[in-house]
DNA sequence: AGACCGCGTGGAACCGGTTCCATCCTGCCC
DNA sequence: GGGCAGGATGGAACCGGTTCCACGCGGTCT
């Protein structure tokens, strides 16, 4: 309840307020005998300062804010793991907007950057249009992508073709032929456009194995498990069934999993299965996958925003982190007596 | 960039500030032609007031504080959802503080609850001692807890008596006669005291059937996965081992499921689990649980802390959510051919 | 000795809102 | 016509910090 101001620690200390101030930040411009002299009113008073006035006469708000959609989604939260974790050592707050409609994206990408809002902000996965970005450039507000790119803004990505290429390869070198995909739409309303980059990793692997690439191998459809199940139901179904699957999420791979286990297919014996992501789950399902550093993302997204708070870069800086091939017990060579 | 203030919006309107405030404010006391000028000059000047300074002059800071461990555990995450939902339609923002550590529990439950920091403050699953407690209302934030009970605070719980009780009466009902029970320890440093009661509805469970309770059918150990692993091999190393598992979390349940496989136990031919929560995996592992309404938790905790700041209720609250028994295929009676 | 430098300090002005009080004006009543 | 009530409005004071400017004082250089 105490409402103790700076004015009643000069009193106290028979001081001026600048002097208060002068104290509380660290200023060389202070005597030893009078920095004492302030520092036991400030304990006798049990003062605290005010951040919000302090907010409004530095002009800083210290928060960062954080747009991420559907954030109960395993990998985002992992992300945002290592943003909470990060800015934890610093004086900076964490303010989250969670996005799960098109309105309320367009609401937080219209209201959240401003100034007097965030110091800083930090969008992850959401693709933000050309539009977008002028305002967030207009507004001041340094800005970080997450797992999504903008050639004007700071990044921070995976190389999603090299991680599907990763994956293809494996497939491949195993000795699969027909070898299907199954991911999610690039035109959906948010556009998510990994699922797309991974196919094309995908396509270029099979291209440099000189294997066809055949269209009907390609399914693509909404985000999901049960989605991801139908797609794969629809490649077993074919005359000439995939012997391998590669699912552009982890989400999406235990679909293809239930797929096969519907269709009467052991795994991997008659139908190897690669993720992306490697979320938790994937360990306990022992799912082979391509793991992208998502705790190490959000890490290195608010340092990344942090540093450019202090200076920010000339150019925008494009941060990319490797991906790498898990391998566990859903892939094996075509036709293997598992 | 552009920082417009109240001032400029008066000047171009030939207005005092205080009225361009009241029109802000939508105070009655403007008349119809005053309003429509202020207006027009807010839309030309592209005005949009600084909520900072509004926050300090008004002594509120627009901010609720979500404390909250572990929050990529999934059951708290569903919780998490329900808040960030419930407050995307109010002008709060969601203040994020998530504790992995005994310290930054610490550090939170002294710094966070402060008016200058936040309106309100929701606790989630942490137990304060008397002594959080004494200083959250000393500071005179508001605060209530979710997932976990003081007499003298808001809470919003579910009845784990309970839920461990129906659990166990499933198991019974099917004919099941040696139950055993894996939990997690009362004593951890964060005190989630919720193991222990469900273990105490199981304990009445059993009494109000007349089965003998065994000590050696209680397992108690860390939270997580691996720890159910080793507990539930413990169990079923017994010379009589139990015929049906009730773990007190899914997390666990999932462990147990993994003993059972190690062990070469059918599931659940030679061994039915039960388990508690319903976070999302459940479903995909057909695991037969007590649901616990955890998305709901976090919009009734995020309402009931919205309606303590219009109004505080003269008493605590104590809101105590339904658990239900959800049959899936985890559990059948004993010695069944599965 | 006088001019000057610079450190330590006090306090006013400021950040951008809200609110309260004084003032003005209009209309009504006696 | 004078007095008064009450609605609309302007603007100062305030919220609690930071910062800048002015001032006093002791020491150094000429």
């Amino acid at each position: 309840m105490s409402s103790v101001t700076i004015r009643d620690v000069a009193r106290r200390a028979g001081v001026g307020v600048g002097t208060v101030s002068r104290v509380l930040n660290d200023s060389p411009a202070v005597s030893g005998p009078t920095r004492q002299r302030v520092l036991t009113a400030i304990k006798e008073l049990n003062y605290a300062p005010n951040p919000l006035a302090r907010q409004l006469s530095l002009g800083k708000t210290m928060n960062i804010g954080v747009i991420v959609p559907f954030f109960t989604r395993p990998s985002f939260v992992e992300r945002l793991r290592g943003v909470e974790q990060t800015l934890g050592n610093t004086a900076y707050d964490l303010v989250l907007y969670n996005v799960e409609s098109v309105e309320r994206r367009d609401r937080c990408f219209r209201e959240v950057p401003r100034r007097e809002r965030v110091d800083g902000l930090l969008v992850m996965t959401l693709t933000p249009t050309d539009a977008d970005v002028a305002r967030f450039l207009e507004s001041g507000v340094p800005t970080v992508l997450v797992d999504t790119y903008h050639p004007d803004l700071n990044c921070v990505t995976i190389d999603d073709v090299a991680g599907g290429h990763q994956a293809t390869c494996h497939l491949i070198a195993l000795g699969h032929r027909r070898i299907g995909f199954v991911g999610d739409l690039g035109e959906n309303p948010f556009d998510f456009s990994a699922g797309q980059l991974r196919l094309r990793g995908y396509r270029r692997a099979l291209r440099e194995a000189g294997l066809p690439e055949e269209p009907a191998h390609v399914q693509q459809g909404h985000y999901g498990r049960r989605e991801a199940r139908r797609m794969a139901l629809a490649l077993l179904a074919l005359p000439e069934p995939p012997t391998a699957i590669f699912a552009a999420s982890d989400t999406m791979a235990i679909g293809v999993a239930e797929a096969a286990a519907a269709a009467g297919l052991r795994v991997p014996a008659d139908l190897s299965i690669v993720g992306f992501d490697d979320i938790e789950i994937a360990a306990h399902l022992k799912l082979t996958t391509i793991r992208q550093p998502l705790f190490r993302s959000g890490v290195e997204g608010v340092t990344l925003l942090l540093d450019t708070l202090r200076a920010a870069p000339p150019q925008p800086v494009n941060l990319v982190l490797p991906t790498e091939l898990v391998s566990r017990a859903t892939t094996a060579p075509p036709g293997s007596s598992g």
